[in-house]
DNA sequence: CGGTGGAGGTTTTTT
DNA sequence: ACCTCCACCG
């Protein structure tokens, strides 16, 4: 027997051995679905089959890469090369680029986001004079997701519009697919229908993938929406070698248009399916356990199974009433702290989660106040900061000119005296000429009524993106927008502007050709059009770092797929937790429970539930009631009431060593001799297949500051001119050492400790 | 044309 | 509480 198959259960064998044709693979939470997959693919490669004739979706690209990582280790490097493993989104952007002058695109087609597609969706609504305080933009994009996502295309959806709502969407939709195609680009939907799109037209192109690829692997099939559904199936249809994995108990993507009967359907699909189920839990203790059963049990529509551990019992889940969310905030941070000094748990050990990203930033105040370094998962992401969108979209146009969002976003900033007057003249004069808005800037004296200094300025637009569009032969990519970002004048400006704002802008934007540099230095086979992919394409988790010491905050989508040994979800009340947006579907308040269901089997050791009496809402304060789900979890008898302050509530007993933590310093972390990682090295591990990465903790924790004092974590500096702050965390060390000091006046700022000359309070 | 200030909407979750 | 959009003025 292969050395490979050493340490799987029973279940996990078969699944492993055993899947040849249509094959579906219901793995509970935690129970070492990854193992399987993993494991899978480096035995069929065993087996002789190629690696480029394997293809496997995952649902993340972070997934994607720590995957590839796993089965390099167990069979070796030169395997995973030609393997095709990403997201569906990145893995058609590829299969699409290939073949893109098939479907009447260019290879160097843009791939716009949700923020793209909002600001072209406003722009066409002026042109066809929708008012967009009457029809919501976004509503409007939403309803043209689904139609995408279910596969109607505008004409069909015109006829079936009857109110006056979706009549507008029909328009809008129209005109927004006419002005991609112009474009020459594609939003994430269209990365799906276009595949689909191809393939339907081309059964030549699709017969060469068919017979490609040999065996098809899909994880989280559970959350697979109708189009993902199709490519599969047209995929897998020769060689039928199609292996689901998948949960329908942590399906929670219903709301962009995933369709749990997709599991069911498969069954219908094939007839000659196998099934394999893992029912054993190797991540959870036996009360995080019992309390997610107790809670999904609520579910009627659920496929049978029985979830189950040989872990040890551990702690009862705790569930913590506060008083309201700025107390939430604190208790998260006291609690931790506890589990710190008790447990000598690292900060990565933790995760705070929570419904909404609305809610990160009660509990991001309360982690700054205590000096405890934390990450914070999506929110407003760094590729998705303005000035950084600014620049990617003078990249994008380099590569594709005729990218009208781009060209519009950019058009007149830097300012350069093009205001809307000259830019509806020169929209409705490529529109009437039929010809590319771009292509119109090299002759705009022809645009009637423009004022000859909008001409002169749309003229050296013009000239300056050619420059670099036929620099591009000659520099490398690095050079070349490091030249073209330099030429923009869009750090100058936000130099001159010297504002707080302007100037974090500024180091954002350094910190952008920095992770340009870095990018095309590691992969020497990189263009332009790939970096922009990448980027494009990368989900909040890919950017996260593991590796860091901190506490991580993030949605309980965005954790979707990890696990931590300590997980706080925050936030558990009725109409946030579940959504009130959910009151009125019983399928909808069934998913929000799987969500919750989620977020409990996230924990390892230890997890809290917290709650809150009243909460701040659009400003106001709002009274707020434990959610469902908290009774739910308490009928599995393996919790415990608190208050914030860590006495019991619901009881009359009093625990000495159970003291409050009102008014308690907290005590600064320097550092962790003893990560709860490496404990559980040493000692008999809880689980036998868990992935987590575990990159060695280096101690860039203190650092000697050029004034000689200690400059670590915690640690009250005081700046030249930004006065007061505590150290929030050091990164890199020597020359390059920086800082995050949150000041107690300006906020928080990134600092190159070589210049920043801090002193130590 | 471009900057500013006030009004009004926003919170569900994301590739 | 925060952000985006638009009207108005220089």
């Amino acid at each position: 027997m292969s050395k490979l198959l050493t340490g799987l259960n029973e279940a996990q064998l078969a699944a492993v051995t055993g899947a040849e044709g249509p094959t579906m693979v219901i793995a509970g939470a935690g129970s070492g679905k990854t193992r399987v997959l993993t494991t899978r693919i480096a035995y069929l490669l065993e087996q002789g089959v190629r690696s480029w004739e394997i293809l496997a979706l995952t649902f993340t690209n972070k997934a994607a890469g720590e995957m590839k990582e796993r089965i390099a280790h167990m069979i070796g490097d030169s395997y995973v090369h030609e393997l095709w493993m990403g997201t569906f989104h990145s893995i058609f952007a590829r299969i699409l680029r290939r073949n893109a002058e098939a479907i009447g695109y260019s290879r160097s087609f843009s791939i716009y986001d949700t923020d793209d597609t909002i600001s072209a969706i406003k722009r066409i609504m002026d042109l066809l004079h929708i008012p967009k305080d009457k029809y919501n933009p976004n509503a409007i994009r939403s309803r043209i997701s689904s139609a995408k996502n279910a596969l109607v295309l505008p004409q069909e959806y015109s006829k079936q519009a009857l109110d006056d709502f979706s009549e507008k969407t029909a328009l809008v939709y129209t005109e927004y697919v006419r002005m991609l195609g112009e474009s020459n680009a594609m939003d994430f939907d269209d990365l799906l229908i276009k595949t689909i799109e191809l393939f339907k037209r081309h059964p030549d192109i699709l017969a060469t993938y068919q017979n490609r690829f040999r065996y098809i692997l899909v994880d989280e099939y559970q959350d697979t929406n109708r189009a993902q559904y199709t490519v599969v199936k047209m995929l897998a249809d020769v060689h039928r070698n199609l292996t689901v994995v998948g949960d329908d108990a942590q399906s929670i993507y219903a709301f962009r248009g995933a369709d749990i009967k997709n599991l069911f359907l498969f069954q219908e699909d094939y007839e000659d399916v196998k099934m394999f189920r893992l029912e054993q839990n190797y991540r959870s203790t036996t009360q995080i356990l019992s309390a997610a059963n107790a809670l999904i049990k609520n579910n009627k529509s659920q496929i049978e199974k029985n979830l189950f551990t040989k872990n040890a019992k551990g702690d009862d889940v705790q569930i913590i009433e506060c008083s309201d969310d700025r107390e939430e905030g604190a208790a998260v941070v006291r609690f931790l702290e506890e589990e710190m000094r008790k447990e000598r748990y690292a900060l990565n050990d933790f995760a705070v989660l929570y419904r909404t990203n609305a809610q990160s930033r009660v509990i991001e105040d309360s982690f700054r106040r205590q000096g405890i370094p934390y990450t914070i998962v999506g929110g407003v992401a760094f590729y998705k900061r303005k000035e950084i969108k600014d620049v990617i979209a003078y990249i994008r146009l380099i590569v594709n000119p005729n990218d009208s969002e781009s060209l519009f976003r950019v058009i007149n900033y830097p300012a350069r005296g093009i205001g809307d007057t000259t830019l509806d003249k020169l929209a409705q004069y490529a529109r009437e000429r039929q010809t590319f808005v771009f292509d119109v800037l090299a002759v705009p004296e022809f645009i009637p009524n423009v004022q000859p200094r909008a001409v002169n300025a749309l003229k050296t637009f013009h000239s300056v993106i050619n420059k670099y569009r036929s620099l591009r032969s000659e520099l490398s990519p690095s050079e070349l927008l490091r030249s073209l970002i330099d030429d923009t004048g869009i750090l100058r400006e936000l130099k001159q502007e010297n504002t707080l704002e302007s100037l974090a802008r500024y180091e954002n934007v350094r910190e952008f050709l920095s992770a340009i540099t870095e990018y095309f230095m590691e992969k020497s086979d990189a263009t332009i059009e790939s970096f922009l992919e990448e980027i494009s394409l990368m989900s909040d988790v890919d950017s996260m770092d593991g590796t860091k010491n901190a506490a991580t905050l993030m949605t309980i989508h965005a954790a979707k797929g990890l696990e931590y040994p300590v997980v706080f979800i925050t936030g558990v009340e009725e109409g946030l937790f579940p959504s009130a947006n959910a009151f009125y579907e019983n399928d909808d308040i069934e998913e929000e429970r799987r969500l919750m269901y989620v977020a409990l089997t996230r924990a390892m050791r230890k997890c809290y539930i917290s709650f809150s009496k009243v909460r701040m809402k659009f400003g106001e304060i709002a009274p707020a009631v434990p959610s469902r789900f908290i009774k739910e979890v308490e009928a599995s008898g393996a919790t415990m009431r608190m208050t914030s302050y860590g006495t019991r509530s619901r009881s009359f007993e009093f625990d000495p060593d159970d003291t409050s933590y009102e008014g308690q310093k907290s005590p600064i972390y320097r550092s962790n001799p003893t990560s709860y990682a490496a404990k559980r090295k040493a000692r008999a591990p809880l689980s036998g297949n868990q992935y987590r990465q575990e990159a060695p903790q280096e101690s860039y924790s203190q650092i000697e500051s050029p004034t000689g004092g200690m400059i670590s974590r915690g640690a009250k500096v005081w700046h030249e001119s930004f006065g007061e702050g505590r150290v929030i965390e050091i990164n890199g060390r020597g020359e390059k050492a920086k800082a995050v000091v949150d000041f107690a006046k300006v906020g928080r700022k990134h600092l190159m400790l070589k210049f920043a000359q801090l002193k130590v309070l």
